[in-house]
DNA sequence: CCGGATATCCCCTGAATTGGTGATTGTTTC
DNA sequence: GAAACAATCACCAATTCAGGGGATATCCGG
């Protein structure tokens, strides 16, 4: 299993290549304080896992990984940070990392970060998992979809799909009018005036 | 560290148990095999930290999870359950649950991912992790948006906020025909013929 | 210097949406 | 049994959108 560094503190470089190296199972085939050269570096190593900081000279990581991803699928990227806010983490996750650890973490779970990210796995600390998981759990507003009747949400749904009231009625063979009332109502209690503001809303708070 | 557990199995309920009572930093505080008199036995019990299993006899696991946190929001709830598909996985997660982990997780995990609940972390088997991941990262269509101008995503923007061309217009200092021009190739270029669909695609391929 | 892309503006027309104010029929709830 | 709610339908007026024409001006690359 071989492993690539990017990281600009040297003390903290070196103390990772220390781990790396005695792990037994893993090869440290690469470290660098920057990402200079950065395609042509992973082509000529073709690392099973990268362990990437965020704060970097040159590119910073988040871009790193979305063109190591672009580049070389395979890859697995494990980001190794001290940054623990929802911008950075969410922007490394869609640019395709597979863990996202913090510099505080124990040896071991680095390396047990490492062997998950190597099997396809995913591992985040558990501060940055919570976060992600809040991302799901975004519905501050638990009442606000409750309060909606079955047929609500049902044409809600269509509205999300981009229907027409015309093609609404035709669906659920109600007729236009009542398509009409229930959208009225639906805008009520949603607090919104609008198709699109309904349709936001609707996707934010997760009917999908 | 008070922990309640629901598990229908009985031999896998006492191998938690046992887990549990010989952890040296938890008490086990309830095991039950069902969810019958789930609020009532909860509320007598205050368990820090409740194991729940998805496929139980009376009310299943997900929806255990929802009445728990309902009523009772700073007792975190960890799955432990066989099943890995995203539905039961998204519908735990958005439930309340704070972590989830498979029925093969080795011991010293299960006690771990109970502490990391335990003190508002998350745990997630890495699988799991990965398909939370995958939620994520689902841009499938990477060249739908890029071929949007600046102006063009920035109006977009706007549009998914609920506003109407006058206001548009408005917030950037163009003229109403121009925002119209603008969507009008937004429209083209997302293959849509209307802002609720416009705002859908943008939110469900990320935009926002 | 020309073609293409972008950004800006204008007009028009028909269709769709929004926001009122109703009414009727059930069902549930107290 | 009254009150509250859900679902159905109707009419009307004002506004907004969508799609179809155009028209400039700028910038950029060949």
């Amino acid at each position: 299993m071989k492993i690539a560094i990017f990281e600009d503190n040297q003390k903290f470089r070196e103390s990772l290549e220390f781990l790396i190296v005695t792990s037994g199972d893993m090869e440290l085939c690469g470290s660098f304080e920057d990402t200079n050269r950065l395609l042509q570096r992973i082509e000529a190593l073709m690392p099973d896992v990268v362990l990437m900081d965020i704060h970097l000279p040159g590119k910073n990581g988040i871009d790193a990984v979305k063109e190591i991803k672009e580049h070389f699928p395979a890859i697995n990227v494990c980001m190794q940070t001290v940054f623990e806010d929802d911008d950075k983490i969410f922007a490394s996750l869609c640019n395709g990392a597979s863990g996202y650890i913090l510099k505080n973490t124990a040896p071991e779970k680095v390396l047990q970060a490492i062997r998950e990210v190597a099997e396809g796995g995913s591992f985040f600390t558990p501060s940055v998992a919570r976060r992600v998981l809040n991302n799901f759990q975004q519905q501050p507003h638990p009442g606000e979809f409750t309060q909606l009747t079955d047929r609500e949400r049902e044409i809600l749904k269509f509205l999300v799909e981009g229907m027409s009231y015309k093609i609404i009625a035709d669906k659920t063979f109600i007729s236009y009018e009542t398509v009409h009332s229930h959208i009225k109502k639906i805008y009520e209690k949603l607090h919104v005036n609008s198709k699109s503001e309904a349709v936001a809303k609707a996707i934010k708070r997760r009917l999908v």
